[in-house]
DNA sequence: CGGACATTTGACAACGTTGTCAGAAAGACA
DNA sequence: TGTCTTTCTGACAACGTTGTCAAATGTCCG
């Protein structure tokens, strides 16, 4: 910069004023200096910039997912992306692997950095930590989870209700044996889904079967031994719900070797690619995952640009695809 | 840090030294340094550190990939992340959208946070703007394509080996008229895989067809159709290999609605999930992405520590699993 | 033409840290 | 005890910017 102001015989305060497009300078000198910038290939450096300014503004800010590489993270990510670059804002990006010293380190190497704003997909179950984050300025906003012992902006999918319409769906079509296959139960999310699940049971007069239900499965390997352990028993559901993902492929694998995939009927939550190419196609609640980073973002720039309402809880509807595996009737 | 240095009763400089971890500060003197740090919880500012560290490292390296949700590119960024990680620094990410003005925005976005390095998978069709940053320090290292107008690092894939593995696979099968569905022949992996189905026919004795080949294919829609061409011409193929992951999906639906998934036979470059649990598997040759990422970040933080060595090509090698697609015989 | 006012420009300090270098304290030895 | 090392500590400047404030220049009016 000093350089730049040396070409173009002017002060180092009028080539840092054109820089940052501020008022005030004439025609002249603005096209001076510019030249000059540009002779000497000279780049502004962010680093000194965020150093000094006075709002600290580093125009970068940290995202904390589960795993960048899982689908419905990257789509996440993405979203954000899109929001972020709108605004010149860079995106950070770490997985925490659902673990919660690491998503702590990651707020840290982030906040160290000086990012702006965060966007966190939890795994830690105690967010207090973060209210030193927010005291010095940091927007923090939840993403598919709420946060615990702090309020604070969240974004989430209507998880209850997804899966309250999944067991509707099996009901109207004739089920009354609907097996359950859920998540770490430690997991907010996969909480909320088995509620919906057993409220949705109540309110269609079904008593809840606890040996129709299996929970805990982590992976498609646990909710395939899980699913062929119900199919075999000696009463078997007629209807199986999975509460995530890898599940419904661990249950359609069961399915498919006990040839039983077009006899017992299959609703997942989360969509996944190629559902529609299997045999029978795959009935799905789907999330929206690109809507939740896209909202979750647009809260986070709002905050930062002074919005200053109460904390809020967001939630982005599912919507049901069907696609064959839902509607066998029983 | 000034509050730090008054709490423990010593010099900014000593509460430097014990943040950095330097030797020679007496134990006595740590231990205050170190209580009074916590007890103020104070964090350490890396971009002030960055500014005026003599090496300037901001301990961040920034990834430009096509885009960030696309499962390749999401699998290469975890790998790089787990290198990245193990070297204390974060990683900035950012989509392209195979887009040349879109690369280069981010890489100056990139370079104006004093990132310490960059992993490019390239869209642009010259990269000697890069020049300037390993002018200034920045390591550059190219992913999944080569670079062009540039010597740099690259990791790539072996392209032309896995399809002509591919071919000779079908050929081994009975094969003698196989078709070719391909990418935007522009992008340099498409032209090498491209060039590898016209070399091994070449070698196998069997003469190219052009009326059995289709290139330019982007997207889900346009395999599929070009797909549906080919199979519903007069003299159509008894085979497909397929030149990337969405255009195999393609030409998979084109099959199951013609109902000729189980007489034709398809081999895909590049896997996807769910590939096994298609009626049939679908046969395809295998990248390794998390290899790819892993040998990337590996070859870039070597250059950091001060690898000087000859730029160099690092190939990883394909792997074919057969599922069923392939091994239809005509 | 002088004065009031608006616009444009620049000098200087400061952001939070680390490199340099010199000084103080502690230990070793005659 | 005095001197010479060695180890430890701190004062100060500097990294590349931007905020503050005052000076210089330009414009308009009576």
């Amino acid at each position: 910069m000093r350089d730049v102001a040396a070409l173009a015989k002017v002060s180092l305060k009028t080539v840092s004023r054109v820089v940052n497009g501020e008022s005030g300078v004439s025609p002249r000198l603005t096209k001076r200096v510019l030249s000059a910038s540009h002779r000497l290939a000279y780049r502004h450096n962010l680093t000194a910039s965020t150093l000094r300014r006075s709002d600290g503004r580093s125009l970068t800010i940290g995202v904390v997912l589960e795993d960048v590489a899982n689908p419905f993270a990257s789509t996440l990510h993405r979203a954000i992306e899109d929001v972020a670059v709108a605004h010149k804002v860079l995106v950070l990006a770490g997985s925490s692997d659902e673990d919660p010293g690491r998503e702590r380190q990651l707020v840290s190497a982030f906040a160290s950095r000086g990012v702006d704003g965060l966007i966190i997909q939890p795994s830690s179950h105690d967010h207090r930590y973060l209210q030193r984050e927010r005291n010095t300025g940091t927007a923090v906003v939840f993403v598919d989870r709420p946060p615990a012992f702090l309020v604070a902006d969240a974004v989430v999918t209507d998880n209850a209700a997804g899966i309250r319409r999944a067991v509707q769906h099996l009901v109207e079509q004739g089920h009354r044996r609907i097996g359950y296959l859920g998540d770490v139960h430690l997991i907010a999310t996969a909480a909320e889904r088995h509620r919906g699940y057993v409220e949705e049971l109540a309110e269609q007069g079904i008593e809840v079967d606890q040996s129709l239900i299996r929970l805990d499965l982590r992976g498609i390997e646990k909710a395939e031994a899980a699913a062929t352990e119900l199919l075999t028993s000696s009463r078997p559901p007629t209807a199986l719900v999975a509460g995530q993902n890898l599940i419904t492929i661990g249950a359609f694998r069961a399915l498919r070797k006990l040839d039983l995939h077009r006899r017992v009927a299959l609703v997942g939550f989360d969509d996944f690619v190629l559902a529609d190419l299997l045999e029978p196609g795959i009935t799905v609640i789907a999330q929206d995952p690109a809507a939740i980073g896209k909202t979750a973002a647009g809260v986070l720039f709002r905050r930062l640009d002074g919005d200053r309402s109460p904390w809020q809880e967001h939630t982005v509807r599912t919507r049901m695809i069907t696609r064959g595996s839902g509607e066998i009737r029983p």
